[in-house]
This record gives structure tokens, sequence and C-alpha cells, in this order.
DNA sequence: GCGTGATCATTC
DNA sequence: GAATGATCACGC
């Protein structure tokens, strides 16, 4: 077996895709694919994330759309404990900061990232060796009506801060399915906003995130 | 620096 | 122990 070469032309041939790997380990894939094993994700915490967007055939790149544009469908790696509860919160993007005007929650990166999503659920306890930890079943989720008006009510909350100059005052707090938190390289990256009187400053960049109660109902519905 | 892939590690 | 705030690697 071994990665593919071409993006996956429908969503059955997605799963079908998702289907292969399902039961597999990080270190079977990692080396079916010639990838090295990092010893530890602490200097490579997007390694899953890579290795798996190798296997289902995703471009590569750093590109602001979905994963698989075509399709209309965003890819996201999740890890979970024994129990298929998440252990970390979910990046959806980054948190435009300077100046976003006539943008809504129906034209938003967030609604547009998170319209189809596939999740891949990985075996995440620290506990277990990197090359050691197994790829569930991978399954595609759209928010429904609830989900989609929780979702929204944390963007406009979160969005009109940004708007009223407020960035500073923005805590990852606030928000029930969706917050906001630092998203950099480092805390000297910095990039343009705006103060409450509409002057220009310089902050360190943010990104959106679902919390980890909203994924848990998303894979308990599944697996649950 | 932006945006991708996220997890780490300090604080609460 | 969990959540918040901080950070790591990479392509361009």
């Amino acid at each position: 077996m071994q990665p593919p070469h071409t993006p996956p032309t429908s969503a059955d041939d997605l799963l079908a895709r998702c289907q292969a790997i399902a039961g597999l380990s990080l270190g079977e894939l990692a080396s079916l694919a010639n990838v090295a094993i990092p010893a530890n994700l602490q200097r490579h915490k997007g390694w899953p994330g890579m290795l798996i967007e190798k296997w289902l055939g995703a471009t590569a790149g750093s590109k602001p759309q979905q994963d698989f544009p075509e399709l209309g469908i965003e890819l996201k790696t999740i890890p979970i404990d024994a129990a298929f509860r998440p252990l970390e919160t979910t990046y959806v993007c980054y948190a435009p900061l300077a100046g976003q005007t006539g943008v809504t929650w129906e034209t938003s990166n967030v609604r547009n990232k998170l319209q189809q999503v596939l999740w891949l659920p990985l075996e995440g306890d620290r506990q277990i060796p990197l090359a050691d930890r197994r790829v569930a079943s991978g399954f595609l989720w759209s928010p429904d009506a609830a989900e989609d008006l929780e979702l929204r009510q944390d963007w406009e909350e979160l969005t009109e801060m940004i708007a009223l100059g407020k960035v500073e005052a923005i805590t990852a707090r606030q928000g029930n399915a969706l917050h906001i938190r630092p998203k950099a390289a480092s805390g000297k990256v910095l990039t343009d906003a705006l103060n409450e009187d509409g002057e220009r400053i310089q902050t360190r960049p943010r990104g959106f995130y679902l919390r980890k109660s909203f994924t848990e109902a998303i894979l308990a519905r599944m697996f649950g």
C-alpha cells in the first residue's frame, strides 16, 4: 500500500481512502510513505496532520482554503483519548484583525472552513509512543442548524469586538463553541490591528479554535 | 509575516 | 487536571 498520487475525485473516494488507513498506526503509515518518524511532537506539532494529508491525497501547501477545494471538504485530524474524547482544541483559521468590513457569518472564513469537515481522529495520548498511535475511522460532518447558530453567535461576538478595536480585551474564555487564542511562531510576531480610537496598533496574531466540548459532542454522536 | 499543520507548557 | 496563552516547523 502506498499514498495516492492524485486528489480524491469524490467524497466517496475520499472516504474509501480513509477506510483504507483506518486502524493503522502512524508508524506504519509513515514507513509505507517513506516519511521519517520524529521521536515526539515537541518540535513537529503538525506532523500527524501532514502525514494524513499525504495519505488522503490533499494538495500540499498552505492555501487559506479547504484541503479538498474541488469537493468543498476540509480535513481535520483530531487527537483523542481512549474514550474518543478530544485531547486538544481544533484550529480553524486566522482571525482577521485589521479592517475587515462587510464580512458576515455567511461569508466568513470560519463558516467556509467548517461547512464540511472530514474528521480523522487519532490516538493522541502522550503515553502512547507516536509510532504506535492508531488512526480511527474518518467521517464527514457538517454543522446542523443548532451548531451553526452556536458558531455564528460566538463568531459575531468576537468579530464585533475586533471591529470595535477591542482585540486586546478578547480572552480565550469567551465563546461557547468557538474562541480566539494567539496563533504565531512566537510572542515576537506582530500584526496590524485597530484600537478603540481606530488607530493602528501592533498585536499578536490570533486564530479561531473550536473548543473541546464542541468537538467532543461531534465525536460522541459518531462513536458514542 | 501569513497561513498551513497543530501541540506544548505554564497558569489557573 | 484542564484550559489558556505560547510556541514549533515549513513554504512562500
